[in-house]
DNA sequence: CATCAACACTTAGCAATGCTAGGTGTTTTT
DNA sequence: AAAAACACCTAGCATTGCTAAGTGTTGATG
């Protein structure tokens, strides 16, 4: 099947799906890449191309903040993204909404053909 | 919620759900329109700037392809759309496919916070 | 019967978003 | 020493939904 039909239907969930592994713990953009690799079987691989600008429009909506980690010898610096209070509750309203989504979709996909 | 949120997370489903709603009947656009409108509970409103090039999109694609109504008397012309054998199977892997995503999803939304 | 809403289709241009493909620099493996 | 993996960044492109405009018809409203 034409690829593009999968691409789009991934688009949309990306930044929830960020949102809700940050929800667990502070994580780093390479960090965050091999988590939701693992997590959903290998069906959502993230590219760096798409991560990075995820999380940069996540911190200007105030969902998280980052830091840099402080190094100790011989360790690379890594910039951890902290979900905010603001952030917890957006999770919590596209969990609805994806819920909601989902359940009435499901229900047109497998209607009968009347 | 952000507005932007919601309408990320409805894309992409939309080319789905619309051969869906092909599969059952030919239709024309406005009726589409309606179809989605009252299955969907209210859920999914597609404007017409955004079915339209869908409908031409999935023509030219070769998954649905149209004819125009001949309209009698005081009857306005319509240009329905019928799905193809191709638009058929393509819809069964869509649907395969949003099953297999669904099912990941709801696993990372309501996973334990280990 | 004039006006406005609803029906029905079309499309140019904008905004948002994922990806490609490149870049930088460090650490680990071979 | 070289290559691969780690870790971050970003310009520019492609796709897609929407806005907002246009055309024309039919039906309702006063």
């Amino acid at each position: 099947m034409n690829q593009r039909y999968e691409q789009q239907m991934k688009k949309g969930v990306f930044e929830m799906l960020v949102l809700r592994l940050l929800e667990s713990e502070e994580m780093y953009g390479y960090q965050l890449i091999n988590e939701l690799k693992i997590k959903s079987n290998g069906l959502f691989i993230l590219k760096e191309g798409t991560l990075y600008p995820i999380l940069y429009r996540l911190e200007d909506d105030g969902m998280v903040f980052s830091r840099w980690s402080q190094p100790k010898e011989k360790e690379v610096s890594r910039k951890y993204y902290v979900i905010t209070e603001s952030g917890r509750a957006t999770l919590i309203e596209m969990n609805q909404l994806w819920s909601d989504f989902s359940k009435h979709i499901t229900l047109i996909m497998e209607g009968n053909n009347e």
